[in-house]
DNA sequence: CGCAATTATGTTGTGCGCAATATAATTTTA
DNA sequence: TAAAATTATATTGCGCACAACATAATTGCG
């Protein structure tokens, strides 16, 4: 660690990089069960909370734009899970929202999630000041 | 915290999406000065490190198979920076060595490195706890 | 009101990431 | 040693990620 500062060793973004493949490397076997992947896995997580959203609040929480998101939408659509209806009001606005296939998906989603966390095998306290940490670094970067 | 497990908020795996995200984020516009990606500025990292590798050596070190590295490399061969070589003694490898350009690139990184550290304004304390929880997730992952 | 800015979504092009497959060189083994 | 298995790299195809650009609807301003 005293070593050269560029050592791969020191990056902390490759130990971000190299974690998050590693996640979605844990998901994709247990998501390809439920016909998505773990970007679509993100979306439905959404809408779940919000039961229906516009493209861009989904784009605001996931922190994805319409070039990544319009088509993921449309994959999404014709697996099932989600509507793409144009807003009456605004004509502008898709609205997604879930199908009964989508909503009912959502307890099998709790089941993947149960793999997860023993995989990660998780500690609560630890957990928590990593999830803190992350939070901290992704806004400073966002600030900066 | 006490609301859904399948919250967004809740989601170690989606903390982790996003400061990842963050990362690239930053460094893109200051990569781009030097002609680089994120990946491929990894990919210099490890040539920096060890001088010169095979395409599988690089790959074990970033977690990458070769569909990803093989037009990677193409790319960063046009680019400048490296050359790729048959190995005599087996003729199966491709080894990877910097070109000049590619090792006095090394002085311009050093000076992204510091922007960056001082955009996640580094504690190296709670940096190192945070990089520590992350290989102990990604350990976890992989063994599962 | 009418036109200029803004907003929401979509499209195109480039590069990453990975599964599946292909090919050629090397090693193993029968 | 010849055939089978393994190893190293490359290619194809699909999906994500994002910049740049396009289009249509809405808002705001003169």
């Amino acid at each position: 660690m005293t070593q050269d500062p560029l050592s791969l060793d020191n990056q902390l973004c490759f130990a971000i990089y190299s974690a998050s493949h590693a996640f979605t490397k844990a998901y994709r076997p247990l998501l390809t069960e439920l016909g998505l992947t773990y970007p679509q896995y993100l979306v439905m997580l959404v809408l779940w909370e919000k039961r229906a959203a516009s493209v861009t609040e989904i784009g605001a929480a996931l922190g994805l734009d319409t070039g990544t998101l319009s088509p993921l939408l449309k994959r999404l659509e014709k697996t099932g899970y989600i509507r793409r209806e144009r807003s009456r009001e605004d004509e502008r606005q898709v609205m997604i929202a879930l199908t009964t296939p989508g909503m009912t998906l959502k307890v099998r989603a709790q089941e993947v999630l149960k793999s997860i966390g023993q995989a990660i095998g998780c500690d609560l306290e630890q957990m928590r000041t990593l999830m803190d940490g992350l939070r901290r670094v992704r806004r400073n970067l966002e600030e900066a």
